[in-house]
DNA sequence: ATAAAATATGACTATGAGTCATAATTAACA
DNA sequence: TGTTAATTATGACTCATAGTCATATTTTAT
Protein backbone atom coordinates (compact mmCIF):
# COMPACT_ATOMS: atom_id res chain seq x y z
CA UNK A 1 0.00 0.00 0.00
CA UNK A 2 1.22 3.77 -1.03
CA UNK A 3 -0.58 5.71 1.34
CA UNK A 4 3.27 6.06 3.31
CA UNK A 5 4.79 7.24 0.07
CA UNK A 6 1.83 9.43 -0.69
CA UNK A 7 1.71 10.81 2.51
CA UNK A 8 5.48 11.54 1.89
CA UNK A 9 4.67 13.04 -1.51
CA UNK A 10 2.05 15.51 0.19
CA UNK A 11 4.58 16.50 2.32
CA UNK A 12 7.03 17.07 0.35
CA UNK A 13 4.56 19.18 -1.43
CA UNK A 14 3.82 21.26 0.90
CA UNK A 15 7.15 21.97 1.75
CA UNK A 16 7.68 23.25 -1.87
CA UNK A 17 4.28 25.49 -1.41
CA UNK A 18 5.54 26.86 1.58
CA UNK A 19 9.20 27.92 0.01
CA UNK A 20 6.63 29.02 -3.41
CA UNK A 21 4.88 31.13 -0.64
CA UNK A 22 7.95 32.67 0.57
CA UNK A 23 9.40 33.83 -2.66
CA UNK A 24 6.36 35.52 -3.84
CA UNK A 25 6.21 37.58 0.05
CA UNK A 26 10.26 37.82 -0.48
CA UNK A 27 9.97 39.51 -3.43
CA UNK A 28 7.42 41.69 -3.34
CA UNK A 29 8.96 43.21 0.63
CA UNK A 30 12.16 41.70 1.13
CA UNK A 31 13.23 39.41 3.21
CA UNK A 32 13.92 41.27 6.60
CA UNK A 33 10.35 43.45 5.78
CA UNK A 34 8.20 39.71 5.25
CA UNK A 35 6.89 38.19 8.47
CA UNK A 36 6.29 34.65 8.93
CA UNK A 37 2.59 35.56 9.36
CA UNK A 38 2.66 37.20 5.76
CA UNK A 39 4.13 33.87 4.44
CA UNK A 40 1.92 32.06 6.37
CA UNK A 41 -1.16 33.76 4.78
CA UNK A 42 0.60 33.64 1.18
CA UNK A 43 0.45 29.83 1.85
CA UNK A 44 -3.15 30.13 2.99
CA UNK A 45 -1.51 27.96 6.16
CA UNK A 46 -1.61 29.01 10.13
CA UNK A 47 1.83 30.29 11.19
CA UNK A 48 2.02 27.05 13.04
CA UNK A 49 1.97 24.77 10.44
CA UNK A 50 5.27 26.59 8.40
CA UNK A 51 6.97 25.72 12.04
CA UNK A 52 6.01 22.09 11.09
CA UNK A 53 7.58 22.05 7.83
CA UNK A 54 10.75 24.21 8.66
CA UNK A 55 12.76 25.14 11.58
CA UNK A 56 13.27 28.79 11.69
CA UNK A 57 12.40 32.08 8.85
CA UNK A 58 16.27 31.65 7.88
CA UNK A 59 15.56 27.77 7.29
CA UNK A 60 12.83 28.60 4.20
CA UNK A 61 15.46 31.62 3.13
CA UNK A 62 18.23 28.59 2.99
CA UNK A 63 15.69 26.54 1.28
CA UNK A 64 14.84 29.16 -1.19
CA UNK A 65 18.72 29.37 -1.40
CA UNK A 66 19.15 25.91 -2.34
CA UNK A 67 16.47 26.11 -5.07
CA UNK A 68 18.16 29.03 -6.56
CA UNK A 69 21.84 27.86 -6.57
CA UNK A 70 20.66 24.22 -7.91
CA UNK A 71 18.89 26.62 -10.39
CA UNK A 72 21.97 28.42 -11.63
CA UNK A 73 24.08 25.13 -11.48
CA UNK A 74 21.18 23.89 -14.51
CA UNK A 75 21.97 26.95 -16.44
CA UNK A 76 25.52 26.88 -16.03
CA UNK A 77 25.47 22.76 -17.34
CA UNK A 78 23.29 23.48 -20.25
CA UNK A 79 25.65 26.32 -20.67
CA UNK A 80 29.28 24.54 -20.83
CA UNK A 81 29.82 23.38 -24.40
CA UNK A 82 32.55 21.18 -25.41
CA UNK A 83 32.68 23.31 -28.78
CA UNK A 84 33.95 26.18 -26.58
CA UNK A 85 37.42 26.25 -24.90
CA UNK A 86 37.78 26.22 -21.32
CA UNK A 87 38.31 30.09 -21.22
CA UNK A 88 35.22 30.46 -24.04
CA UNK A 89 33.26 28.67 -20.76
CA UNK A 90 34.57 30.31 -18.37
CA UNK A 91 33.67 33.53 -19.64
CA UNK A 92 30.13 32.49 -20.97
CA UNK A 93 29.49 30.75 -17.32
CA UNK A 94 29.96 35.06 -16.23
CA UNK A 95 27.72 36.05 -18.58
CA UNK A 96 24.98 33.28 -17.00
CA UNK A 97 25.86 34.26 -13.75
CA UNK A 98 25.37 38.04 -14.68
CA UNK A 99 21.94 37.22 -16.47
CA UNK A 100 21.25 35.26 -13.44
CA UNK A 101 21.46 38.25 -10.64
CA UNK A 102 19.38 40.15 -12.98
CA UNK A 103 16.47 37.82 -13.99
CA UNK A 104 15.76 36.03 -10.71
CA UNK A 105 16.22 38.74 -7.98
CA UNK A 106 14.92 36.75 -5.21
CA UNK A 107 17.16 33.50 -5.55
CA UNK A 108 20.02 35.92 -6.35
CA UNK A 109 19.49 38.16 -3.36
CA UNK A 110 19.18 34.84 -1.34
CA UNK A 111 22.75 33.47 -2.45
CA UNK A 112 24.38 37.26 -1.87
CA UNK A 113 22.47 36.96 1.90
CA UNK A 114 23.77 33.32 2.79
CA UNK A 115 27.54 34.48 0.80
CA UNK A 116 27.11 37.87 3.67
CA UNK A 117 26.80 35.43 6.34
CA UNK A 118 29.57 33.89 8.53
CA UNK A 119 29.14 30.54 8.38
CA UNK A 120 30.59 30.05 11.92
CA UNK A 121 27.67 31.91 13.49
CA UNK A 122 24.49 30.75 11.70
CA UNK A 123 22.89 27.89 13.42
CA UNK A 124 22.99 25.15 10.54
CA UNK A 125 26.23 26.82 9.33
CA UNK A 126 27.70 22.82 9.81
CA UNK A 127 25.04 21.35 6.99
CA UNK A 128 25.69 24.65 4.95
CA UNK A 129 29.32 24.24 4.82
CA UNK A 130 28.84 20.77 4.26
CA UNK A 131 26.58 21.10 0.99
CA UNK A 132 28.53 24.14 -0.39
CA UNK A 133 29.83 22.75 -3.36
CA UNK A 134 27.81 19.93 -3.88
CA UNK A 135 26.12 20.37 -7.50
CA UNK A 136 26.59 23.89 -6.89
CA UNK A 137 27.90 26.51 -9.43
CA UNK A 138 31.08 26.40 -8.31
CA UNK A 139 31.38 22.77 -8.71
CA UNK A 140 30.98 24.08 -12.86
CA UNK A 141 33.83 26.63 -12.11
CA UNK A 142 35.61 23.79 -11.17
CA UNK A 143 35.01 21.98 -14.32
CA UNK A 144 35.25 24.59 -16.61
CA UNK A 145 38.64 25.91 -15.05
CA UNK A 146 40.62 21.85 -15.37
CA UNK A 147 39.41 21.75 -18.96
CA UNK A 148 40.79 24.83 -19.48
CA UNK A 149 44.07 23.99 -18.17
CA UNK A 150 44.04 20.39 -20.15
CA UNK A 151 43.31 22.69 -23.51
CA UNK A 152 45.54 25.23 -22.69
CA UNK A 153 43.41 28.36 -22.74
CA UNK A 154 43.79 28.89 -19.18
CA UNK A 155 47.20 28.81 -16.99
CA UNK A 156 47.82 26.17 -14.77
CA UNK A 157 50.46 27.01 -12.68
CA UNK A 158 47.45 27.35 -10.08
CA UNK A 159 45.50 24.93 -8.05
CA UNK A 160 42.16 24.60 -9.55
CA UNK A 161 40.19 24.94 -6.56
CA UNK A 162 41.96 28.35 -5.45
CA UNK A 163 41.41 29.42 -8.90
CA UNK A 164 37.80 28.49 -9.20
CA UNK A 165 36.83 30.27 -5.64
CA UNK A 166 38.65 33.20 -5.84
CA UNK A 167 36.77 33.66 -9.60
CA UNK A 168 33.86 33.12 -7.98
CA UNK A 169 34.44 35.07 -5.41
CA UNK A 170 35.37 38.39 -7.48
CA UNK A 171 31.90 38.11 -9.53
CA UNK A 172 30.28 37.55 -6.33
CA UNK A 173 31.63 41.05 -5.63
CA UNK A 174 31.02 42.84 -8.72
CA UNK A 175 27.44 41.54 -8.86
CA UNK A 176 26.91 42.62 -5.26
CA UNK A 177 27.89 46.02 -5.91
CA UNK A 178 26.14 46.14 -8.89
CA UNK A 179 22.89 45.11 -7.17
CA UNK A 180 23.28 47.34 -4.00
CA UNK A 181 24.89 50.48 -5.06
CA UNK A 182 22.87 50.98 -8.87
CA UNK A 183 21.99 54.52 -7.54
CA UNK A 184 25.41 55.33 -6.99
CA UNK A 185 26.57 53.78 -10.47
CA UNK A 186 23.53 55.97 -12.31
CA UNK A 187 24.79 58.86 -10.24
CA UNK A 188 28.48 58.33 -12.10
CA UNK A 189 27.22 57.37 -15.52
CA UNK A 190 28.08 53.86 -15.24
CA UNK A 191 26.07 50.84 -16.27
CA UNK A 192 26.27 47.60 -14.99
CA UNK A 193 27.38 46.26 -18.46
CA UNK A 194 30.53 48.53 -18.13
CA UNK A 195 31.61 46.95 -14.41
CA UNK A 196 31.33 43.38 -15.87
CA UNK A 197 32.94 44.21 -18.84
CA UNK A 198 35.90 46.00 -16.65
CA UNK A 199 36.11 43.04 -14.77
CA UNK A 200 36.15 40.59 -17.74
CA UNK A 201 38.69 42.59 -19.22
CA UNK A 202 41.16 42.64 -16.19
CA UNK A 203 40.93 39.18 -15.69
CA UNK A 204 40.94 38.06 -19.13
CA UNK A 205 44.99 38.14 -19.75
CA UNK A 206 45.74 37.21 -15.85
CA UNK A 207 43.35 34.05 -16.49
CA UNK A 208 45.30 33.34 -19.47
CA UNK A 209 48.75 33.68 -18.71
CA UNK A 210 51.03 33.93 -15.31
CA UNK A 211 51.63 37.54 -13.91
CA UNK A 212 55.07 38.43 -12.80
CA UNK A 213 54.08 39.35 -9.07
CA UNK A 214 57.42 40.32 -7.05
CA UNK B 1 30.79 82.73 26.48
CA UNK B 2 31.92 78.93 25.39
CA UNK B 3 29.16 77.80 27.14
CA UNK B 4 27.44 76.14 23.84
CA UNK B 5 31.05 75.33 22.53
CA UNK B 6 31.83 73.20 26.01
CA UNK B 7 28.16 71.75 25.14
CA UNK B 8 28.70 70.74 21.54
CA UNK B 9 31.94 69.48 22.43
CA UNK B 10 30.05 67.55 25.39
CA UNK B 11 27.46 66.00 23.06
CA UNK B 12 29.97 64.90 20.46
CA UNK B 13 32.22 63.61 23.02
CA UNK B 14 28.92 61.45 24.13
CA UNK B 15 28.27 60.28 20.78
CA UNK B 16 32.00 59.06 20.42
CA UNK B 17 31.85 56.93 23.70
CA UNK B 18 28.09 55.38 22.18
CA UNK B 19 29.87 54.11 19.23
CA UNK B 20 32.78 52.97 21.36
CA UNK B 21 30.33 51.29 23.57
CA UNK B 22 28.83 49.46 20.93
CA UNK B 23 32.48 48.55 18.98
CA UNK B 24 32.79 46.67 22.11
CA UNK B 25 29.51 44.79 22.24
CA UNK B 26 28.89 44.10 18.34
CA UNK B 27 32.66 43.02 18.61
CA UNK B 28 31.83 40.66 21.12
CA UNK B 29 28.72 39.66 20.21
CA UNK B 30 28.22 40.97 16.39
CA UNK B 31 25.88 42.90 15.26
CA UNK B 32 22.38 41.32 15.22
CA UNK B 33 22.70 39.17 18.33
CA UNK B 34 23.56 42.69 20.35
CA UNK B 35 20.47 44.79 21.78
CA UNK B 36 20.54 48.24 22.46
CA UNK B 37 20.06 47.58 26.14
CA UNK B 38 23.09 45.69 26.08
CA UNK B 39 25.20 48.94 24.17
CA UNK B 40 23.23 51.08 26.73
CA UNK B 41 24.82 48.94 29.35
CA UNK B 42 28.39 49.42 28.13
CA UNK B 43 28.19 52.96 27.64
CA UNK B 44 26.66 53.54 31.64
CA UNK B 45 23.52 55.30 29.70
CA UNK B 46 19.82 54.05 29.57
CA UNK B 47 18.14 53.38 26.43
CA UNK B 48 16.72 56.15 25.88
CA UNK B 49 19.44 58.29 26.18
CA UNK B 50 21.19 56.14 23.40
CA UNK B 51 17.94 57.98 20.64
CA UNK B 52 19.16 61.17 22.35
CA UNK B 53 22.02 60.49 19.95
CA UNK B 54 21.45 58.17 17.35
CA UNK B 55 17.91 57.77 15.22
CA UNK B 56 18.38 53.99 15.51
CA UNK B 57 20.22 50.72 15.67
CA UNK B 58 21.50 50.50 12.62
CA UNK B 59 22.43 54.24 12.69
CA UNK B 60 25.20 53.60 15.28
CA UNK B 61 26.19 51.09 12.72
CA UNK B 62 26.61 53.70 10.27
CA UNK B 63 28.44 55.71 12.55
CA UNK B 64 31.00 52.59 13.23
CA UNK B 65 31.60 52.14 9.15
CA UNK B 66 32.03 55.46 8.58
CA UNK B 67 34.68 55.81 11.41
CA UNK B 68 36.01 51.91 9.63
CA UNK B 69 35.57 53.70 5.99
CA UNK B 70 38.32 57.19 7.26
CA UNK B 71 40.64 54.58 9.21
CA UNK B 72 41.07 52.44 6.06
CA UNK B 73 41.18 55.47 4.16
CA UNK B 74 43.96 56.93 6.06
CA UNK B 75 46.04 54.10 6.16
CA UNK B 76 45.50 53.94 2.49
CA UNK B 77 46.57 57.42 2.53
CA UNK B 78 50.11 56.71 4.49
CA UNK B 79 50.94 53.64 2.48
CA UNK B 80 50.30 55.17 -0.88
CA UNK B 81 54.18 56.67 -1.64
CA UNK B 82 55.63 58.70 -5.23
CA UNK B 83 58.39 56.28 -5.20
CA UNK B 84 56.27 53.59 -6.14
CA UNK B 85 54.73 53.22 -9.66
CA UNK B 86 51.14 53.22 -9.80
CA UNK B 87 50.44 49.61 -10.17
CA UNK B 88 52.79 49.21 -6.90
CA UNK B 89 51.36 51.01 -5.16
CA UNK B 90 47.57 49.60 -6.10
CA UNK B 91 48.64 46.20 -4.77
CA UNK B 92 50.00 47.87 -1.76
CA UNK B 93 46.42 49.13 -1.10
CA UNK B 94 44.94 45.74 -1.49
CA UNK B 95 48.02 44.50 1.41
CA UNK B 96 46.72 47.11 3.94
CA UNK B 97 42.71 46.50 2.62
CA UNK B 98 43.77 42.74 3.26
CA UNK B 99 44.92 43.30 6.55
CA UNK B 100 42.78 45.74 7.80
CA UNK B 101 40.14 43.10 7.31
CA UNK B 102 41.86 40.81 9.73
CA UNK B 103 43.12 43.26 12.30
CA UNK B 104 40.40 45.31 12.04
CA UNK B 105 37.03 42.37 12.10
CA UNK B 106 34.32 45.02 13.77
CA UNK B 107 35.42 48.13 11.33
CA UNK B 108 35.65 45.37 8.49
CA UNK B 109 32.09 43.74 9.40
CA UNK B 110 30.57 46.59 9.20
CA UNK B 111 31.72 48.52 5.91
CA UNK B 112 30.49 44.57 4.84
CA UNK B 113 27.19 44.86 6.42
CA UNK B 114 26.26 48.00 4.26
CA UNK B 115 27.99 46.78 0.78
CA UNK B 116 25.89 43.93 1.71
CA UNK B 117 22.68 45.97 2.01
CA UNK B 118 20.38 47.88 -1.01
CA UNK B 119 20.57 51.36 -0.79
CA UNK B 120 17.27 52.03 -2.03
CA UNK B 121 16.01 49.79 1.03
CA UNK B 122 17.95 51.36 3.41
CA UNK B 123 15.99 54.50 5.46
CA UNK B 124 18.57 56.54 5.16
CA UNK B 125 20.60 54.81 1.63
CA UNK B 126 20.32 58.77 0.21
CA UNK B 127 22.57 59.89 3.12
CA UNK B 128 25.18 57.22 2.66
CA UNK B 129 25.26 57.52 -1.35
CA UNK B 130 25.85 60.97 -1.15
CA UNK B 131 29.02 60.08 1.40
CA UNK B 132 29.97 57.24 -0.47
CA UNK B 133 32.90 58.23 -2.08
CA UNK B 134 33.80 61.75 -0.05
CA UNK B 135 36.92 60.46 1.78
CA UNK B 136 36.15 56.80 0.95
CA UNK B 137 38.96 54.24 0.12
CA UNK B 138 37.60 54.01 -3.20
CA UNK B 139 38.92 57.41 -3.83
CA UNK B 140 42.54 56.47 -3.03
CA UNK B 141 41.40 53.86 -5.75
CA UNK B 142 40.58 56.62 -8.23
CA UNK B 143 44.07 58.11 -7.27
CA UNK B 144 46.21 55.53 -7.34
CA UNK B 145 44.63 54.09 -10.77
CA UNK B 146 44.96 57.65 -12.67
CA UNK B 147 48.71 58.11 -11.52
CA UNK B 148 49.21 54.74 -13.00
CA UNK B 149 47.79 55.43 -16.32
CA UNK B 150 50.24 58.23 -16.41
CA UNK B 151 53.38 56.52 -15.45
CA UNK B 152 52.62 53.72 -17.98
CA UNK B 153 51.86 50.88 -14.97
CA UNK B 154 48.41 50.84 -15.75
CA UNK B 155 46.51 50.37 -19.03
CA UNK B 156 44.75 53.45 -19.76
CA UNK B 157 41.93 52.01 -22.61
CA UNK B 158 39.49 51.92 -19.37
CA UNK B 159 37.54 54.89 -17.62
CA UNK B 160 39.30 55.37 -14.06
CA UNK B 161 35.98 55.45 -12.38
CA UNK B 162 34.49 52.26 -13.33
CA UNK B 163 38.28 50.45 -13.11
CA UNK B 164 38.61 51.65 -9.46
CA UNK B 165 34.63 50.66 -8.53
CA UNK B 166 35.55 47.00 -9.86
CA UNK B 167 38.92 46.46 -8.44
CA UNK B 168 37.28 47.60 -4.70
CA UNK B 169 34.33 45.07 -5.49
CA UNK B 170 36.50 42.08 -6.48
CA UNK B 171 38.62 42.82 -3.67
CA UNK B 172 35.81 42.70 -1.29
CA UNK B 173 34.28 39.98 -2.67
CA UNK B 174 37.47 38.09 -2.07
CA UNK B 175 37.75 39.35 1.12
CA UNK B 176 34.19 38.91 2.17
CA UNK B 177 34.30 34.63 1.05
CA UNK B 178 37.25 34.34 3.36
CA UNK B 179 35.66 35.89 6.25
CA UNK B 180 32.75 34.35 5.97
CA UNK B 181 33.77 31.08 4.89
CA UNK B 182 37.21 30.46 6.60
CA UNK B 183 35.86 26.94 7.61
CA UNK B 184 35.02 25.58 4.00
CA UNK B 185 38.57 26.71 2.96
CA UNK B 186 39.98 25.18 6.04
CA UNK B 187 38.17 21.99 4.78
CA UNK B 188 39.75 22.50 1.11
CA UNK B 189 43.55 23.39 2.69
CA UNK B 190 43.22 27.09 1.13
CA UNK B 191 44.60 29.73 3.18
CA UNK B 192 43.14 33.61 3.17
CA UNK B 193 46.99 34.19 1.84
CA UNK B 194 46.65 32.02 -1.39
CA UNK B 195 43.20 33.04 -2.47
CA UNK B 196 44.81 36.98 -2.14
CA UNK B 197 47.48 35.94 -3.90
CA UNK B 198 45.65 34.02 -6.90
CA UNK B 199 43.37 37.60 -6.77
CA UNK B 200 46.59 39.09 -7.80
CA UNK B 201 48.04 36.74 -10.14
CA UNK B 202 44.63 37.13 -12.08
CA UNK B 203 44.39 40.61 -12.03
CA UNK B 204 48.24 41.27 -12.47
CA UNK B 205 48.45 40.98 -16.35
CA UNK B 206 44.66 42.61 -16.83
CA UNK B 207 45.77 45.80 -14.98
CA UNK B 208 48.70 45.99 -16.85
CA UNK B 209 47.79 45.35 -20.62
CA UNK B 210 44.65 45.28 -22.66
CA UNK B 211 42.73 42.25 -23.28
CA UNK B 212 41.38 40.49 -25.98
CA UNK B 213 37.48 40.17 -25.15
CA UNK B 214 35.79 39.35 -28.60
C1' DA C 1 -17.82 3.08 14.21
C1' DT C 2 -13.95 3.97 17.01
C1' DA C 3 -9.40 4.49 18.59
C1' DA C 4 -4.86 6.08 17.43
C1' DA C 5 -1.82 8.75 14.73
C1' DA C 6 -0.77 12.53 12.09
C1' DT C 7 -1.45 17.18 10.91
C1' DA C 8 -3.10 21.91 11.58
C1' DT C 9 -4.43 25.86 14.35
C1' DG C 10 -4.02 30.47 16.49
C1' DA C 11 -3.78 32.36 21.01
C1' DC C 12 0.09 32.87 23.69
C1' DT C 13 5.07 33.88 25.20
C1' DA C 14 9.39 36.08 24.75
C1' DT C 15 12.42 39.31 23.00
C1' DG C 16 13.99 43.50 21.60
C1' DA C 17 13.51 48.08 19.00
C1' DG C 18 11.88 52.37 19.67
C1' DT C 19 8.78 56.04 22.53
C1' DC C 20 7.38 59.25 25.88
C1' DA C 21 5.83 61.20 30.28
C1' DT C 22 8.51 62.28 34.12
C1' DA C 23 12.77 63.34 36.65
C1' DA C 24 17.28 65.22 37.21
C1' DT C 25 20.69 68.36 35.86
C1' DT C 26 22.49 72.56 34.15
C1' DA C 27 22.24 77.42 32.62
C1' DA C 28 20.41 82.16 33.00
C1' DC C 29 19.25 85.78 35.53
C1' DA C 30 17.43 88.33 39.53
C1' DT D 1 22.28 82.42 46.25
C1' DG D 2 17.53 81.19 44.98
C1' DT D 3 14.22 80.71 41.25
C1' DT D 4 12.88 79.71 36.71
C1' DA D 5 13.67 77.92 32.11
C1' DA D 6 16.04 74.93 29.12
C1' DT D 7 18.45 70.96 28.37
C1' DT D 8 19.48 66.24 29.06
C1' DA D 9 18.55 61.65 31.02
C1' DT D 10 15.61 57.93 32.55
C1' DG D 11 13.20 53.44 32.38
C1' DA D 12 8.59 51.76 32.25
C1' DC D 13 5.81 51.28 28.39
C1' DT D 14 4.13 50.12 23.55
C1' DC D 15 4.42 47.53 19.56
C1' DA D 16 5.99 44.27 16.20
C1' DT D 17 7.24 39.75 15.24
C1' DA D 18 9.70 35.13 15.75
C1' DG D 19 8.74 31.06 17.67
C1' DT D 20 5.73 27.67 20.95
C1' DC D 21 2.25 24.71 22.59
C1' DA D 22 -2.21 23.05 24.25
C1' DT D 23 -6.13 22.05 21.68
C1' DA D 24 -8.78 20.85 17.56
C1' DT D 25 -9.27 18.67 13.17
C1' DT D 26 -8.37 15.29 9.80
C1' DT D 27 -6.72 10.88 8.32
C1' DT D 28 -5.57 6.03 8.85
C1' DA D 29 -6.01 1.45 10.82
C1' DT D 30 -8.83 -2.03 12.68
Amino acid sequence: MGIIERKEREKEQRRKDIILAAEKVFHSKGFDRSTMDDVAEEAELSKGTLYLYFKSKVEIHWAITEKGLSLLSDRMTETISSDRTGIENLFELGDVFYRFSEEQPVYFNSILFFEGKDLEKLEFGDIIMENWFKGSPIEKLYEVVEAGMKDGTVRDDLPVSTMANTLWAQMLGVLQVIRNKREVFEMLNITPGELIRCHYELLMNGIKTKGFVS
